[in-house]
DNA sequence: TAGTGGTCTAGACCACTGC
DNA sequence: CAGTGGTCTAGACCACTAC
């Protein structure tokens, strides 16, 4: 044969899958070796071509499911937030409060971001206490960092990319994310400044799973 | 065992490696699964890991050897050119022109990069033809399209970084520098402004393998 | 030609998930 | 509990590379 039969299976699998919603149920090692007459692992091996593609998620003890993959979009102007994103590409994005707790001056805030109740994203933010007491509660209300300093504490942010690349993640964001040891992340500045109190907000360290989001980048 | 056995080759491989450069020989699959006292699948899954990682690259027929990967630094101020991050980083790039023709006002160039002598970028420009007069020999004598605008030229020339993104390629592009089906590229527009006659000299799309190159943005 | 990695089979045991 | 994907074995044939 031109190609491996594993390709084959895969390219015809992607074919099928191409329109199907995001977690759409894709059938079992077993089902798809058994349609097809092949081993096992040639099965599986064709699974995981598409995983590696980033068109389905693999799940041991659950089964495979179809995944979409959304822009994660920066640049020298502004952008939009990643939630945004998602909610336009037809997902549910989350946050949910890790950690949050004052030393000096600064509040260090810890969040997890969800997409459809699936881990894909980690976010590390260093705040002015002085400008947003009671973060807690104000977060809980509006959700998204930036709205919460926008309409919660009426500060007019104003965000700053700084850098942004791909990298293999600190042992803490791989936990925190449950990445594979071999996977890398998107990991990003941000500063976002006030142009209220003319002062920085806070400083956002985030990471990203690629699987779930694609960099791109535009200068103005 | 708390690790799968290919995850425990792979680390104690991995940490033998760290030092050795680029192009140093690995032992073979099969070496790597009498000495492990393993399967070769288990071995050969363990040196797929260290791939993954980019920390090595595997050849049908000749064997796996260790990788190193550079920075492709991208950014709203300069930033130096791939050839100049790959010579700072102890390799030894080139570029090789694929294809040099005239479309009317424009000359159309595609060239080939190298790294130690492997394919690891290719890149497609559109130049001003009346700017340029013999660029094949011009090229040839400096090299990079930027030292050949500069040098070559006069232009005093001025790269503006329009998008970068991590994407799946093109099928020419895919071919050009043989890739896999499942790997994505780095892709980015850069647009060369000449300050001496004021003018757009260059419209530049450039494709980099991410096993050779690391993203990094940088916002001033 | 000898050695490399790529693919494939037919089994097996396991950890984990969801019901 | 049944079903999922993750790992592993012991084989085999092949395409390709380098000498």
């Amino acid at each position: 044969m031109a190609q491996p039969t594993y390709l084959t299976v895969a390219d015809q699998l992607e074919a099928a899958l191409i329109n199907q919603p995001a977690g759409t149920r894709v059938e079992s090692e077993h089902e798809l070796a058994r349609r097809h007459g092949v081993n096992r692992l040639t099965a599986k091996a064709a699974l995981d071509e598409l995983e590696q593609r980033h068109l389905v998620r693999r799940r041991r003890g659950s089964g495979t499911y179809v995944m979409h993959r959304y822009d994660y979009m920066l640049g020298s102007g502004p952008s939009p937030s990643w939630s945004e994103t998602v909610r336009a590409g037809g997902g549910t994005p989350r946050a949910d409060v890790v950690d949050l707790r004052r030393r000096g001056d600064t509040v260090h805030l810890r969040r997890l971001g969800y997409v459809n109740d699936d881990k894909a994203l980690f976010k590390q933010s260093e705040l002015a206490a002085d400008l947003v007491p009671g973060l807690r509660e104000a977060l809980a209300e509006h959700g998204s960092l930036y709205d919460t300093l926008d309409r919660g504490y009426h500060l007019r942010p104003h965000r700053r990319v700084e850098r942004a690349e791909l990298i293999r993640p600190p042992a803490e964001v791989a936990e925190r994310l449950e990445l594979k040891r071999n996977t890398e992340v998107i990991a990003a500045v941000i500063r976002t400044h006030s142009d209220h109190v003319g002062r920085e907000v806070e400083r956002t360290r985030v990471w990203l799973r690629t699987d779930f989001f694609r960099l791109v980048v535009t200068f103005t």
